[in-house]
DNA sequence: TTCCAGGGGTAGA
DNA sequence: TCTACCCATGGA
């Protein structure tokens, strides 16, 4: 078996940009394929390209927040060819968000004062997955489960149905839509434990891959966020908390992601507790206009100002 | 054993 | 639009 060749590919983003707390910025971070290496502060992932050719990136963030850079080393065989680098460098300005704007968001922040204003030293960009396909997946299978229950769904989904890179058995890719719509759904099911949720991602999945669905069609920015919303929520299941969750990995941040997190912490933060309806923990948010899911997502997360 | 989780679909009103 | 009820799975 021939060695694998390394190449180097660099991304510049604007200023500012902070590479570690978009690595880190939330729970994406630790699910398969992704690996995140805390003391390197690399992220590993194997992916797959357009023409079936699987590599593994190293993904690091050696610039500052000042001069960034996105460095990825990736592992192949054979020659990578010209379009093969660009997919490459696409797909990781789309998890890292290197092309979304957030001056005014950051104007917002600094409004806000005390810990919000450090936001906008390049704070702001929640990672996602190269593919709507993954994110879509990945969202279902936070519904109605605890953390630990989504991480355990999502690894058994990459080492049934991923690819391995020749010579790297351990990594796998996410699995496209076809290696999982070919298998019937019975027996989908019988093969990795999603509970209910086997028969929507299994639909979807055949949806995608018969040429139904076109999910990267969701990224056009003409598309309405009200018409966004609603296209979300015509995938079964997706409901509002999935839908909400999905606009913002969509860069979408009006909608609030209502789950029991959500609940339980304005409940405690703002209410003493109190059992209140979800109206009024959404009412805490309204101000933050069209950012209302990055307020609360780094009100939620207090240590963002502390090195991740 | 029972409850419930980063909820959602469906039927019926 | 709102409510009641059901839905697999596994951890606590």
């Amino acid at each position: 078996m021939a060695k694998n060749q390394i190449t180097q590919l660099s991304i510049h983003p604007d200023a500012p940009f902070d590479f570690d707390y978009t690595a880190y910025s939330h729970g994406w971070v630790v699910l398969s394929p992704n690996v995140w290496n805390p003391e390197r502060r690399e992220l590993q992932r194997t992916e797959r390209l357009a023409g079936g050719k699987v590599v593994s990136l190293l993904i690091q963030g050696p610039g500052s927040v000042e001069k960034p850079e996105i460095r990825i080393e990736v592992s192949h065989s054979g020659k990578l060819s010209a379009g093969q680098e660009q997919e490459i460098l696409a797909a990781v300005a789309h998890m890292f968000r290197v092309d979304e704007n957030f001056a005014e968001f950051y104007k917002l922040c600094k409004k806000q004062g005390r810990r919000w204003k450090n936001l906008a030293r390049g704070l702001g960009r929640l990672l996602r997955s190269p593919s709507v396909f993954e994110d879509v997946v990945k969202t279902i299978c936070t519904t109605n489960i605890q953390w630990g229950g989504t991480k355990r769904m999502v690894a058994a989904l990459v080492e049934t149905f991923g690819t391995a890179q020749d010579g790297n058995p351990a990594f796998k890719t996410f699995p496209t839509p076809h290696a999982i719509a070919e298998v019937p759904p019975e027996r989908f099911g019988k093969m990795v434990s999603l509970g209910y949720r086997s028969d929507y991602i299994h639909l979807l999945a055949r949806r995608v891959s018969s040429g139904e669905l076109d999910l990267s069609a969701l990224l056009d920015p003409a598309i309405s966020t009200p018409e966004l919303k609603k296209k979300l929520l015509a995938i079964k299941g997706v409901g509002n908390y999935a839908a909400a969750t999905l606009l913002m990995l969509l860069g979408r941040y009006d909608e609030l992601p209502v789950d029991s997190v959500f609940r339980q912490f304005v409940s405690k933060k703002y209410f003493n507790g109190e059992r209140i309806s979800d109206p009024e923990a959404q009412a805490i948010y309204a101000g933050w206009g069209k950012w209302k899911y990055l307020a609360y997502w780094f009100d939620i997360w207090e240590g963002f100002d502390e090195k991740v």
